[in-house]
Formats: C-alpha cells, sequence, structure tokens
DNA sequence: CGCCGGTATACATCACATGTATCCGGCTCC
DNA sequence: GGAGCCGGATACATGTGATGTATACCGGCG
C-alpha cells in the first residue's frame, strides 16, 4: 500500500468519523501535507484522487473543500462506471436486466408519492415527444426526463441516482438512433402513456406492470439488435 | 477544468474506443507524459485517480495496466461511495428503501435460476448462525453471505455489485450488535428460513414475499432504533 | 537449476514558477 | 461624511523539472 493510498483513507476516515463535516474546509496543500506526513506532490495526488469521485472540492486560488457528501453527488463516480462497464461484454445486458427489475418496483412506490406537479411535468414530456419524432436528439432528452421525473417522484435521491446512472446516457441514445426507422418508436409512445395514465390513477400496480412492460420490451429489443450487428457491439 | 482532469477523460475514451482493452499495458510515464502533452507530476496524478476507481492497475517496478473492468471491480468505488454516503443524514433510510425494493424482486429472479449447490449453500450459512448466536461478528458474516449467495445465484455479477454495497458491510454490523440483546434476532432466523425455503421450491413469488418481510422488518427495527439513539446517529 | 547483477519501472521528495481568487485599504463619487 | 469602486497584497492551487530510492523483470553466469 503505497502512501497516498493511505493518505486517502486518513482523509476519508476523517470525514467518516466527522471531524471533516461537509463543505469544510481541509488545510491548505503544505500543512495538509505535513499533518499526513508525507509531500505536498503525494498530499495533490490524494486530494485529486478523492475530488474525482466527488468527495473533495478544489477552488483554485481558495482551497479545498470537503462536498456535500449528496447521493447524487457521490453517485456521479458512479455513474462514470458503469459508462466503462458498457465495454466489458455482456455486462450491458446485465445492466439492463437489473433496470428491468428496479425501475417497476420504483414506478409503483412513485404512484402513491407522486405530487399533480409531476404529473404535469410528465404530461410536458409526453407531449414533447409526441411532437419531436423527427429529432432524434431531442425525443432521447425528453425520453430520459421523463423516467427520471417518475423516479424523482419517489423523493428517494439515492434510488433516483442509482437508476439515473443505469439506464445510461450512452445507451439510451444508441437504443433511440437504431430504433428510429422502425415502428417501435410509436409503441414506445403508447407505452409511455400507459405508464403516465397508471400513475395519474396512483395506480401502484398497474404502474408497476406498465413500467416492466415497457422495460421489457426496450430490453428486448436490445437484445435482438445485439444479435444481428454483432460487429458494432464494441 | 484541470490538465489533470483532461488527462482522465482522454485516458478513459482510450479504454472505452477499445484502443486500451482489459489487460492492456500503458507506456511507461514519461512516455504517457509526452503523448498527454503534460509533466510526469500531471500523468502520475490522472494514474493515481484512475487506479483508485479500479480502471488501472500499477504495478511497482513493472508497469501500469488496464484492470479486467468486470463488474464487481468497477463497482467497488460504488461501494466506497455508499460507505461515505451514510454521514449524510437521511440517506440511511434512502438506502435501505432502496434495497426494500431491489432485494425483493432479485430472489424472485434467483428462485428461478439458483442451484441445488447453492441451494445448499444456503443452508450451509442458515446452520452456522444458528450455531453461532453468541458470536456478533460471525453471525453478522453468515448473514451477510447469506444475502450475499441468494443475489449471486441470479448469475448477475452488476445486480450482486450493487446489492452488496447497498447492503454495507458497516451498517449491517451496526445493526447486528444493535439486535444481539433482544429477541429480534430470533425472528430474524425464522424469516432467513422462510425466504430458504421459498428458493428451494423454486417458487419466485412466495421467495419475493419472504424477502420483502425481511428487509421491511429490518427497515422497520432500524427505524425506531434510530430515534431512540439519536445522538450517536453520527 | 539457482544466484546475481543490470535495466526498466514506479515511488517519493524538493524547489521553483505561474495563474487565480479573496481580502483589505484607499480613493472617488454621491 | 458615507457608500461604492478600484488596485495591490496575500494566500492558495496549478504546473514543471530534476533527483534519488525501491521494486520487479530478465538475461547471463556459475
Amino acid at each position: 500500500m503505497s502512501l497516498t493510498d493511505k493518505a486517502i483513507a486518513q482523509i476519508r476516515d476523517l470525514i467518516q468519523s466527522g471531524d471533516l463535516p461537509p463543505g469544510s474546509k481541509l488545510p491548505p496543500e503544505q500543512e495538509l501535507a505535513a499533518q499526513l506526513g508525507l509531500s505536498r506532490s503525494l498530499a495533490r495526488e490524494a486530494v485529486k484522487a478523492l475530488s474525482v469521485a466527488r468527495i473533495l472540492e478544489v477552488r483554485r486560488g481558495d482551497g479545498t473543500y470537503v462536498t456535500s457528501l449528496q447521493p447524487g453527488l457521490l453517485l456521479e463516480s458512479f455513474s462514470g462506471a458503469v459508462e466503462l462497464l458498457q465495454a466489458h461484454p455482456g455486462a450491458l445486458l446485465e445492466l439492463l436486466e437489473v433496470r428491468r427489475l428496479l425501475e417497476p418496483v420504483a414506478a409503483a412506490l412513485a404512484a402513491v408519492r407522486i405530487s399533480d406537479d409531476q404529473l404535469a411535468e410528465l404530461h410536458g414530456h409526453l407531449d414533447a415527444m409526441r411532437d419531436s419524432r423527427d429529432d432524434v436528439e431531442l425525443l432521447n432528452r425528453h425520453d430520459a426526463a421523463f423516467h427520471h421525473t417518475i423516479v424523482a417522484a419517489t423523493g428517494n435521491t439515492t434510488l433516483t441516482a442509482v437508476l439515473d446512472a443505469i439506464s445510461g446516457r450512452t445507451l439510451q441514445a444508441r437504443i433511440w438512433r437504431g430504433m428510429h426507422d422502425s415502428q417501435s418508436a410509436v409503441r414506445t409512445l403508447t407505452e409511455h402513456e400507459a405508464i403516465l395514465g397508471a400513475l395519474s390513477q396512483r395506480d401502484a400496480p398497474l404502474s408497476q406492470a406498465a413500467a416492466l412492460l415497457h422495460v421489457s420490451n426496450t430490453e428486448k429489443w436490445l437484445r435482438e439488435h445485439l444479435r444481428t450487428e454483432q460487429p458494432a457491439a464494441g
């Protein structure tokens, strides 16, 4: 174990123990290095590693601070890991399976917690998707926003961050590009309408079923598509 | 955006594009720094950040390599993030809610995929828990192994890594310590028996229900316990 | 087959130069 | 006389270069 790794562990422990609460300022590089008992370069490496993980935030010319440590922030690194996971063959289908398990139950929970404002927001995204059948990029964005809003309606920021990450912007973009030509896009729209209808009635089981149907169809589409365009699945 | 951040992004892109496949060796520090167009110190910071995220692996005196990029490896950093999340008030209950949503459906999936060997392994852990009612540490370990084996029976390594992370070693240890005195430990055992019984029959809905009951009870216990020992919840 | 040294590599430190944000005093304008 | 603006001083992170140390791999020698 290198000195830098020890330094990282020390700083992490200070945060976890409460000695460095969220938002607090770390000593200057020189002092920090002295306290950790190593050179400035190594202290810099430790700080860099922690700031990439969104645990520390460096403000040039000012100082280094502990971030808010909120789930959405810390799980950004998780999102980055998922992006790289897609390079690993098979991980893509695993990822989609996790989503197939999690998103329906999240929708069910959202059904009993969603507010009228959030329902209106979902309506807005759905309308926008109908209007923008020609613009794949815009379509993709509203689709992602639609699903994000549903999960966010659970009020669970950790759950939201996890699902956002495994939904994967890159992956979704690929799917939408592939589906654009076919009639799948139309079916997807009706699936969204079914989900929104169930949520509007605050019907948890129905919401869960509609979400499961949607994700399963997406998964099925991708599974078939991966077989045909094998070479592009890098 | 600092030069180091750019360097990190560049290396990540090289990996994601397939130019640096898993297991491949990076050029020596000097060459790497030259290729990225910066000093060796900054290249070292970039490599350090990526190796902390388990994307690169440094072998001293040998060289720097891309890891296998397997889900279990990359999601170790996710696990680390979860540990720090527990410092954030409220995140603990959010985390448990995610587990309450995910673990039952994972159990249902495991019910249709679990092998006889894995069922035998579960029996082993359950027996071990019965025998070690006095040793909290051992009890905790077999409990964790029990849940891990169930999720692993789904064959989905990504799902396994995610659930392992949110189950949280630290958190579970706290719960077991708190429950040891009370009669809750006995009830927990019977809940485990119910889950294993359902899995043995390959009954997916029953397994899901049993798992939900177990996690919900754990969540309920923690929720009540957090209220009583407010000061210690740091 | 085993030891032994050379070479390549990462590890760690130090000194120095640069860019940038914050703070504070003095000045100007109202 | 007071409020607002400007500029220098200061503190800090950013980035570079040189240097020595520790470790792993490999080939030659006994």
